[in-house]
DNA sequence: AATCGATTCAAACGCCTGTTTGGCGCCCGT
DNA sequence: ACGGGCGCCAAACAGGCGTTTGAATCGATT
């Protein structure tokens, strides 16, 4: 693995590798797997067409590595919060939902590594199994912690992973199907009540409110939360 | 082997033209309007390859049709209950979300149809507008509609949508991302809680809770709906 | 019987796909 | 200094794609 990139370049000209990693990412994740065509993404890259099959062997290996790829990316930009010791559940469910839509939506970059991954959600393939693995069951593992110590055990396990996937749901509803509810909501609606801060208010309220850990959905300022219950609140 | 099927003929053999249809949707619903071949269609549909081009012009319209198609056989296969005057709203909600979640899961037939619509709506092309507009916003303005019937007009449109949108999504999880939540859960849970009933249940319950229409969720039975509270009860 | 339009077919047409090839030039170890 | 190997490239490859063609077949009408 001697390379010829000088070591000290920065910037315009990483390692070829590399480049074709997220022009593949990108490609993939905006028009799927078939759609894309191993020229496309040499192009995007800016590399000969055989430079994929140097590389990685064939497109669909391209693919699965493109996949991890941007998952390990994703991690790394957007980490979860660190709680204390004496941080009450219900704070914890909220930075929770806030930083799993941050995830998703992405308002501070390019959300193309969630789209990707998206796509291996609703379709799966062999990258599948191994991201669940890695980064979907500790997330889950954590939100059904959660929701045990916020309903202090009185629930069972099924009970919880229930609520979390409902929880998990209506974050999810917005990534996957975006276009669709932009159709369905007035515009002006979006920017008001469809940001990242007021959704993640509304479906961690939603959430207290069902479990009897805060007060009803209500009527009041529309993103700001209203009535924070016996719960911590956020910033 | 010229076609031997007498006009008359009944099942086996039907008007070309919709066995391509259906052959199609199957396909594409499957594996995606890239991945699927015009000549993988014409085999399973028993035709020729040209026949696609003769009825249909080409591929694209092709598929467009056969998400019309789709659309237009489910709604014919689950359609909504009858109301009377009298119904109460939390039954009605009950009957919406166990509706929604038969024709999405659809366990008393082959889902191959919400499928193929489901990839319009990840993925908007030309079909999806008119899909939304014809199939999805009535639907929702319904759902809305009985939202506010429940609350008796004390949330705003805004937040009636919030809350339509919430439990959408949490019929909607489990159509698109099926396979990773049946990662998540232990097997036996997925018989016992995620069965059609006890999903409409949990979903409707957590909507009712969420909006001090009912009580919170709490520990009970499985599957069967744990107290009404005060909203008229199902069957 | 002859005619006509609608339908079906095998075969072929370009084009584009993923992949392979063979050679060119540059760095690096000895 | 110099050969060997690594990274890179233009070009070519075989196969599959959507689509077109022109003739064969059929049923109903003249």
């Amino acid at each position: 693995m001697p390379n010829s990139a000088r070591p000290t370049d920065a910037g315009v000209a990483m390692d070829p590798r590399l480049r074709i990693l997220t022009a593949a990412g990108r490609e993939f994740a905006a028009r799927g797997y078939e759609a894309v065509t191993v020229r496309d993404i040499c192009a995007a890259a800016g590399v000969n067409v055989a430079a994929v099959n140097y590389y990685f062997g064939d497109k669909r290996r391209l693919y699965i590595e493109s996949v991890k790829h941007a998952h390990q990316e994703r991690g790394r930009q957007v980490p979860l919060p660190q709680w204390t010791e004496g941080t009450p559940p219900g704070r914890k469910l909220r930075d929770f939902v806030d930083n799993l839509l941050e995830r998703m939506l992405g308002f501070s970059q390019p959300p193309w590594q969630v789209r990707l991954m998206m796509r291996e959600v609703l379709q799966p393939t062999d990258a599948c199994r191994e991201l669940v693995e890695d980064y979907v069951r500790p997330r889950f593992a954590l939100l059904v912690s959660i929701l045990d110590e916020l309903v202090e055990g009185r629930l069972p396990d099924a009970e919880l992973r229930r609520v979390a996937l409902s929880i998990i749901a209506q974050c999810f509803l917005y990534r996957a199907a975006g276009d669709v509810v932009a159709m369905l909501v007035p515009e002006r609606e979006i920017a008001s009540h469809h940001a990242l801060r007021p959704l993640a208010d509304h479906v961690t309220n939603y959430a207290l409110a069902a479990l009897g850990a805060g007060p009803p959905i209500a009527v009041g300022a529309p993103g700001v939360a209203v009535g924070l219950g016996d719960q911590g609140r956020t910033r």
